[in-house]
Parts: structure tokens; sequence; C-alpha cells
DNA sequence: TCGTTAATTAACGTATACGTTAAATAAATC
DNA sequence: GATTTATTTAACGTATACGTTAATTAACGA
């Protein structure tokens, strides 16, 4: 399970448009600054900055290539998010999963303890 | 595909850990605001915040019951966000498959257009 | 109706996010 | 070595996020 911190890192870089289409330009290869900045209204130090989140977030890397940098999708921080998803999301249907099971069990005729605590306080 | 604005919600509200407890709690049944609140060393206010923010992202739902709002979850748009993962996900594989398509036909002694674009600029 | 309980809104402080332009760094090329 | 190209860092403004405490709204219950 990754640590609440880098969860916290991915889904808020996730959380910026101008950050996701980066990913998305990235996932059809790899790309320098320069390139990724082009469809973006914003100046190449906004960009810049948009990489370093993405980098902190593990979602990125950025390699040195002569005057370039070179930015590579690295899925692994994204991995982490749809698992944390994933995850609560099975949890939730284990609960309606559940919830089947007993009212099947009351068709059955088998009797339940059922404690009434409806109301919270 | 969910508009832009709804996904930055989204992902701006699973990028705090007070939230995704939230999420976590709700996952296992709807609960009230003091009972969602009581695990948390911060004050109502804030937690009410927090549900606010989750509610905008459609993440839950906010039912009065006499003097408590019942939340729960709702799950779609958890399924959003995971869903925009797994698309960019997807694409990215697919690169590599191509990719070893490509490998592969060089192995098979088939001739290649690669118009040797390698530097950008 | 008065008091209690549940939750929100108001008002406020501070930190972070995101954008800008100008200056600095690093490598290639002339 | 000077110039150009690619990118980052610095310095700055403004908006948003998140927390607090105090006040308000809403519903229940004696």
């Amino acid at each position: 399970m990754p640590d609440t911190e880098s969860l916290d890192a991915t889904f808020a870089a996730l959380g910026d448009a101008t950050r996701r289409a980066i990913l998305s330009r990235l996932a059809g290869g790899p790309a320098t600054v320069g390139e990724l900045a082009a469809p973006f209204d914003i100046s190449l130090p906004a960009v810049s900055r948009h990489l370093r989140v993405l980098e902190g977030a593990a979602l990125i890397e950025r390699r040195k290539d002569a005057q370039w940098r070179r930015c590579h999708l690295k899925p692994e921080g994204l991995r982490q998010a749809a698992d944390w998803i994933a995850e609560l999301r099975r949890f939730w249907e284990d609960r309606f999963d559940a919830l089947e099971d007993y009212l099947r069990s009351l068709d059955e005729g088998g009797e339940d303890d059922d404690d009434g605590s409806d109301n919270p306080g």
C-alpha cells in the first residue's frame, strides 16, 4: 500500500487539467519540456513547475539529454492511485454483496440478530 | 467521458488524506457528519467543509434526516476518475505493444519508414 | 417555549498553488 | 569565447485550500 503522503501528491497532481493533458501526451511517448509546453497558452516556467509537480508525484521522470530534458511517463504513481480507488470500490461493493446475502438469508426463513441501531448518538 | 472540470474536482478531492479516510469510512456504510468527524482531530466545521468538497466532486451525497445529515458514498465520481486513469494506462500500454510489433517486424527482416526524427526542434 | 443536539455559515489567519516576467544556468554551435 | 537554444530559478501577485472559533440555523424533546 502506498503511504498517505504519496497518494496526496499523486491525486493532487492529477487534479489539474494541464497536468493531465501533459500525462496524456506523454502516454504517446517521451517529449521535451518545450514540446510539452507548445499546446498550452501558459509560459514555459509554468509548464516546468507542472513537470516538477508530476515528478514529485512519481508520475513522470525527467532525464537530461544534452540541453534537453526528456520527460517520460512513469506509471508507478498512476498505478498506486488506481489501486487505491479499486480497493475502495471493492470494499464498497462487498458491502452490497453482504447486504444481498443477508436479504437472501431472510428469504430462506433464517433468524437474524438485528440490534435495531438505526439512530446515531 | 467526464468533463475536465469534474475530473479536476474529483482528483483534487481525493488529494487530501482526511477526505480519503472519510470515503473509506463511507464505503462501509452511510454515516452522519458527527460520526465521520469523530476519528479526526479537526473541528466539526472543518469536516463539514471536507464533506462539501466531496459532495461537489460527486463523491458523496448528503441527505437530510431529521437533524442529521446522513452521508453516503456516491461512486459515480470515483468511477470517472478510475476510468480516466484506466484510459491513460491503456493508451500507454498500447504504445509498448506497437513498439513490440515494430521490433518483431524488424526481426522478420521487414523494411520500415522511420523518418529518423530523433531530435526535437 | 426553552434548552439541547447536529450541522452549517461567517469571519478570520496562514500556507500552498498557479500564473507572470526577468535573470540565471547548461549545453550546443559558430 | 560569444551566441543561441532549452530549461530552471528567483521574485513577485493573487486566488484557493484548510484550519480555527464564534455565531447561526434546524429539529427534537422536556
